[in-house]
DNA sequence: CATGAATGAGTATTCATTCAT
DNA sequence: TATGAATGAATACTCATTCAT
């Protein structure tokens, strides 16, 4: 029978991992609002109410510190925000739902934010890179094509290269919207307009992919560009 | 009847516009490595083979140096870029050339440092953001608006709304390896790779846009994601 | 009954006020020797003994130090010269306690250096300026402008204006002396020679305020000037 | 016949005086309003309108300039000041006068900026106090001390020792005017002001130098201090 | 395990001085 | 002689990291 472990030494994880859990947070805050040479370790520390001595306890520097909140954001917090594609009545109306949310997700704060870092420290973690682009839009883009294979194999529609095909849905969808809002450039992004996009994408992608289509329909209201 | 002067003297001192060309070079070499805040004035003036206080005669601040080098990469370099865009037989050919080059252009290392430097620094300057998408992505947006309403005229496509097609089309061009560029993920470029993007694009935005036309041919040979 | 709390034992951390004090004398001994643009923060931590890193943990700029420094001299310092004045039998013995005492306190390395300093600081810091004047002259004018008041009521002396009086006297005490040690001019300034000053001083004074006095009485034994 | 001098080779000092005078003129402005370690010969060069390269062919080091305009305001702009002390019909009328006159010099710009930076800089230029001093208080105190000696040798006042008498007389027109101003201290100094301090300091004066005077006066309407 | 004082190499920037033109 | 571009050491201040408590 073992020992129960002394009462000073906690080395059962649950304070521990308490602790790890509220320095990411604050870390987390401190990341998204400076960058990662931006932030300080010091602010980081006050933002997570603990001491800069704490914070080395549990991550050897700031780098292994931005790694783990790095980490963390792709993997607890982004797949989240697939869970929400469901399976509307028609083909078309399954995709506007997905480009919908894809704008919703690329436009958040979240991602952007991680975009962000992930483009500017490419170079210095490319690690985290990698590890974005399988939990975020591999992941997307692997949903997306396993759908379309289901559709081109119920004969709904026919895609000969469903994960070129993904690829393309998920890059339309940057259109516009995504793509300034990652430069920080105004840009209007009121549900109107993302529904515009959304329809647009949807659209564009059918009149190549759908099965025996008629002419393709022009949109009905065209939107002009800020 | 006197002498013109030589148009290469240029009439402000030319030992100074050397040098500031030169810093701007050494400059550009530290900031497309390290970023904005991990370049340092001394590593820019060690780089740029001059000394701290040259730097500061020829520009007032980090930020003022900065933002000449990233004005001068905008105006100066990426214009030419624009200039190879011709003319082709078909609306198809041209459109596959221009996606060709799009893609060319987006994933050179001028243009993958530019869009870097500037998705991480947008916070910090915006004013550059603003520079470079109006001297980029919008002059490039412009003039294939412009192409698309020719064509609509002729009747040759039928385009309604041009600038959100030609959105749509630039967007398209980052399909897969201009996206994973941009987060120095490793990704075939080789010229027949960037055939097949461009050749996707270019039926995908045709099967909307074009007048009268028939069936969507599917792509026909299929490429796997690295 | 509890045990008192060791005298010695503050309760904010012992280390810390130490520490604090132990930077201003340092900082006290470079500000006085070269003056605030003269001396580098990097001199100070030297002669503290101390790191730059932690001459900013406890003072947030080089001007917040220098004025701790002004500040505690003024404050902690100088008042302690002012108890001195005490009463004796008759005013002439008094006044001419008070006019040693002053010559004594202004000619003082502290006084010197605080005059030194505020003089040539006071544009950049004119809070100081105002301070050291009130803890300082302003003190020493009030109390003896005081002390008029109540010789006057008495009837001791005649001083219609104690204020413009006390402050006559206080410049009086400047001369030859303090005058000269300002301006670090060599000058004789042994006990005997301050005597003489304030004898002096104390006869022009009493040889208009004094009541009902008789005809004024010319110094014993002339002293050259260096 | 001596050949002339070649145009191009000035060696007449005429040219060389002028600018000479032109520089002094430039830094003596950028010294008065920024002192010794505030003032940078980049300035000095551009509010004097030449080169830096042309400061060092005239002075060799910052230190040189600054010496040498001190000497010139104390050399030849200070000693004008003395010259307005002329002769009244009366001792009194005399010293209020030269009591308002010493008030008006000594809270000039000049004196002033001259009083700060060589209080502030006599440890690093001993020198300058000594000049200062001679051509400054020195003379005037001597001045006065002859005056005095005049004046007991025609038995209309009664001074032993006229060399502290004028000391004591140089220093009292220091009260409350001159030196809260040298400390830029807020003070009334208009001319009413003035005169209330120079009838002040000229009664206390007479009180105790005046052959026979009888019973001193009160100061006819007492001013609040400040 | 938690703390936060201490460190010192690092940062952007300034400036007296030199020197080729 | 006059210039001003070039220099590099110095300045105030920051911050990731360590370590005694």
């Amino acid at each position: 029978m073992p020992a129960a472990p002394p009462p000073t030494a906690p080395d059962l994880p649950g304070a521990s991992a308490a602790k790890r859990q509220q320095i990411l947070e604050g870390a987390g805050r401190i990341f998204a609002a400076h960058g990662y040479e931006g932030a300080s370790m010091s602010q980081i520390a006050r933002g997570a109410g603990v001491s800069k001595g704490t914070l080395y306890n549990y991550f050897d520097s700031k780098a292994t510190l931005f790694a783990a909140f790095i980490q963390q954001c792709a993997c607890e917090k982004l797949p989240r925000l697939f869970e929400t594609i469901g399976e509307e009545r028609t083909p078309e109306d399954t995709l506007v739902g997905i480009a919908t949310a894809m704008i919703h997700l690329t436009t958040s704060p979240l991602s952007l934010m991680l975009n962000r870092i992930i483009v500017s420290e490419a170079a210095t973690f490319p690690h985290l890179a990698e590890t974005f682009w399988q939990v975020g839009p591999q992941k997307a883009i692997g949903i997306l094509a396993d759908w379309l294979t289901a559709r081109t194999r119920e004969g709904t529609l026919t895609v000969p290269d469903p994960v070129l095909a993904a690829e393309l849905f998920y890059t339309l969808c940057q259109t516009r919207i995504t793509g300034r809002k990652r430069m920080q450039l105004p840009v209007d992004s009121d549900p109107d307009h993302i529904a515009l996009i959304a329809r647009a994408v949807t659209r564009m992608f059918l009149n190549t992919f759908q099965t025996g289509k008629g002419p393709p329909v022009p949109e009905p209201h065209p939107h002009v560009t800020a």
